[in-house]
DNA sequence: CGCGGGGCTTGCAACGTTGCAAGTGGTGCT
DNA sequence: AGCACCACTTGCAACGTTGCAAGCCCCGCG
């Protein structure tokens, strides 16, 4: 139904080529032809058909955010952050969910750019690893993000994570805090993120002279209010709870605080708490969360650049960027202000 | 760099059209053939050009979601809806955000299925409304969402809203509250989620004997939680605060909730708080938010259904579907239990 | 031995666009 | 008058795929 460029042609009784040049703006157009062409091009209401341009000029001007999950508040905001910058370059977005489920994550990155019609990926893989991306058959251009990957030979960004965990419990331990939990380590070999935190949570409570104790580790299968909740129940069956807790991220301080709260204990006179992620949920909440606020920004920033980079043709070797990360400090450790 | 169809003819000794016909499944091929073309299609690492396909075919596959803010968590869970459902039916979703932005929305809908590559388009607007809708130049099918279009001659799907806020105003009154305030009214003529739940909320104090007083109806720019938050204030400071709030949606009622316990108030003891929406965050907040849950599953359903319907060439009048809610009693008014 | 038919394979064209290089007609210069 | 050149326009081919219909070969039957 949409007019093509051949009936514009028609219509303005030049050729297809010469429609083709007004649509693109070519210079080399008599002003009297490419007002006849305009008109028809109006009267038709021309749109170009991106698909056939797309396979003529080999680009689409997409490029594709693959993520775990989109109702996570991290990810949804770093979405945000990831379409104003590729906007700024004149890409497009388009966001992918792929609930961590290694068929579909394989499926998208792994056909690149012949499945899907994407110039390049930013990818954020929760159970694909290294070993499973290092041979992709396909040539399209991608970004990872988070901590799955280690040397996949492929551009990644990522923050300190050892390093950030480390801050956020010296936070707690420079309180006086002295038994201090953590919430969300994962014993599963292909959750990175938990392993590199409790680290750098170990970390911190050995520079204090403090020693970890296992049944203040909690393993968490997601990282959702949920297990946060649960875990922080177990965590105040125990005989000496924790007089502080350190959760993997905001979303798990948030259903650990609902449980504290709900035992009738205070929020931090009784049990400090700080998260990871700083998302918006957090500066809202009563009291409002202590977090470590990775610079999504940044994280953006870099994606994008290195990925435009990418399509630009070069072929430097794999960059590893690391992103900032700041402690914010909030109610949930320092009280009312 | 990747193979096509050619290359992996030359190498398996066949035509194009025969490889073709492996790579799709056709009966018609000797098994023989069959097995040394797929043989050369394991070699090569062949996948199929998705944009010469579709341009080839006409079908993209691709339903495009088009949402005025994914961080805002009502939109990441209808997201996550319309994704399995998408799925189910063999589509795969890609969404894209407009922040409201009306040159975005325009861009994004008008230009259909020639801009873009996708097949439909389920389209939540925030800015664009009826007029600016009805008359496309594009022949993609569209399905929209939510409460701004009326009229625009266009699959449509929404909750009765006036309905939804009278219910959730009454489950106040029946509470015993008087002096009930209202979060979200929208003067601006563009929004008109605002304006149907303050009709609703009206309509529940009229019919309750209580008189709807201007100061109680606090309108807002956005709906987020730093505007329940600021309303909040607000109303608190007037010299006979309320005793109840319905928010016209659950970051409202964060926000105003924030507001309330940092004040030193207690909810629902001295001041009872009504949400819209239903979004996770509300399960976990202490206290828990008494809401208005629309089914998200079935918007979400009836969404693909009809898009599916309409790209299947049904060509009946557009239709207006109602969703379902319900009231979910949570702490926020009914306090712990 | 010739012919019809079935199983399998193929060539051609087209989806709508753009790169390339050639083509057209007119103008100005010698 | 002839030629070169310029401004502008055009035809051809190709991106990689698939629908259509024709083609090939071999088998079995008369």
């Amino acid at each position: 139904m949409p007019a093509t460029l051949r009936e514009v042609a028609e219509r303005a009784g030049v050729s297809v080529r010469t429609v083709s040049n007004v649509v693109n703006d070519f210079p080399q157009v008599a002003p009297e032809t490419r007002a006849r062409v305009q008109r028809a091009l109006d009267e038709l209401g021309y749109q170009p058909n991106a698909v056939a341009r797309t396979l003529r000029r080999g680009r689409s001007g997409l490029i594709a955010l693959v993520l775990p999950e989109l109702d996570v508040p991290y990810f949804a905001e770093l979405t945000r952050a990831v379409i104003e910058q590729a906007a700024a370059a004149g890409y497009t977005v388009v966001v992918d969910q792929t609930d961590g489920d290694p068929v579909r994550e394989r499926e998208l990155v792994m056909r690149g750019n012949r499945a899907a019609m994407f110039d390049g990926l930013i990818f954020n893989p929760l159970a694909l690893g290294g070993a499973d991306l290092r041979d992709r058959p396909s040539s399209t251009p991608v970004v990872l993000l988070g901590e799955r990957v280690v040397q996949g030979g492929l551009d990644h960004i990522m923050i300190d994570n050892v390093g950030a965990a480390e801050v956020a419990t010296r936070h707690l331990v420079e309180l006086g805090r002295r038994r201090i939990a953590a919430i969300g380590d994962q014993s599963d070999e292909s959750r990175r993120t938990g392993r590199l935190r409790t680290e750098g949570y170990q970390a911190a409570l050995n520079a204090a002279g403090l020693e970890p104790l296992p049944e203040l580790i909690r393993p968490t299968t997601y990282f959702h209010r949920a297990d946060g909740a649960a875990a922080m129940a177990d965590l105040l069956a125990l005989p000496d709870p924790p007089d502080a807790v350190f959760c993997y991220n905001d979303l798990l301080a948030l259903g650990a605080l609902r449980t504290i709260l709900s035992h009738g204990l205070r929020v931090p006179e009784d049990i400090a708490l700080v998260g990871f992620d700083d998302i918006e949920d957090g500066r809202y909440s009563t009291p409002s969360l202590t977090t470590i606020s990775p610079n999504k920004t940044q994280i953006a920033q870099h994606a994008v650049e290195l990925l435009l980079r990418r399509l630009d043709g070069d072929t430097s070797p794999p960059a590893e960027l690391p992103a900032d990360y700041e402690l914010i400090v909030r109610e949930s450790t320092t009280g009312k202000h």
